[in-house]
DNA sequence: ATGCCGGGCGAAGCCCGA
């Protein structure tokens, strides 16, 4: 089974490019962020067309996460547990029924966190609590789950293309990163990271200062597997392709095949 | 590395992203 994970930067600016990509990439399941827009406007038609089901948690102009799939969703649940007043759109979970290779994903937009002494960088720091204190909860039903987004964390020094320009950002702090490891530790993998050793590998690009022609990247995009996934991950890659097109988002997907 | 892009909203210019 194909997972991926895109954050498309608005679905409906991006339509053709991410439909031109389902065809060409064939995921059996995409784990969309940053839809910028309510459900109503989700273009759940086109997608549907291409055989795919839609679990949606969109929002009036920011954040928004989906879950594209192949195969039946069941069990879908919107929004992180652990704070009613929480009413952004950033995680949506949903169990996919295809007989022996089933599986739990999720679609996480994890705040940014910048400028990081503002009460961003706080609910940052918040939110991933929630998602760890979440992440064990799932652990414990010793299910394969795949959670997949844009965790806007930079895992290492050798994830950027340059530790000083990124030094005094949200997405490198010290406490950030431990955070991340300490979801890793609790027994997920970060699955790119699992099955390559090469560094300056990226899934983001600013638009701006000729970041894509000058490869200075990011890679903040992450799969993270639990054991029961990991022990049937095959392969997991960055598909740079999407960000070479015109009118690309600033992301490009990751995604992993998991066997049987 | 400071928003120089790019998107949303809404009809100019501001908010937001990483």
């Amino acid at each position: 089974m194909k997972i991926a994970t895109w954050n498309v930067n608005s679905i409906r600016a991006r339509l053709p490019n991410v439909l031109d990509w389902l065809v060409k990439a064939a995921p059996d399941v995409v784990l969309l962020q940053e839809l910028k827009t309510i459900d109503q406007n989700f273009p759940a038609m086109e997608i549907q067309e291409l055989g795919y089901n839609c679990a949606i948690h969109g929002q009036k102009s920011y954040n928004g996460v989906a879950i594209l799939s192949k195969h039946p969703l069941s069990d879908v649940s919107t929004g992180l547990a652990g704070d009613k007043d929480d009413n952004q759109a950033r995680y949506v979970e949903a169990f996919i029924e295809a007989g022996d290779e089933s599986v739990r994903v999720a679609s996480i937009y994890l705040p940014n966190g910048n400028p990081i002494d503002t009460d961003k960088y706080l609910y940052k720091l918040e939110w991933m609590d929630r998602l760890g204190k979440h992440a064990a909860d799932l652990l414990r039903s010793e299910e394969p789950v795949v959670l997949g987004g844009d965790y806007n964390v930079i895992p290492a020094d050798g994830d950027c293309y340059d530790v000083a320009v990124w030094a005094n950002d949200a997405l490198f702090q010290p406490e950030i990163r431990a955070k991340f490891r300490s979801i890793l530790n609790l027994g997920y993998s970060d699955a790119w990271r699992d099955l390559h050793t090469e560094t300056h590998v990226y899934s983001f690009w600013d638009y701006q200062r000729g970041a894509w022609q000058k490869n200075n990247g990011i890679r903040i995009d992450h799969l993270l597997l639990s054991p029961q996934a990991a022990d049937r991950l095959a392969r997991c890659e960055i598909d740079i392709g999407p960000r070479g097109r015109a009118k690309a988002s600033d992301h490009t997907p990751v995604w992993c095949e998991l066997t049987t």
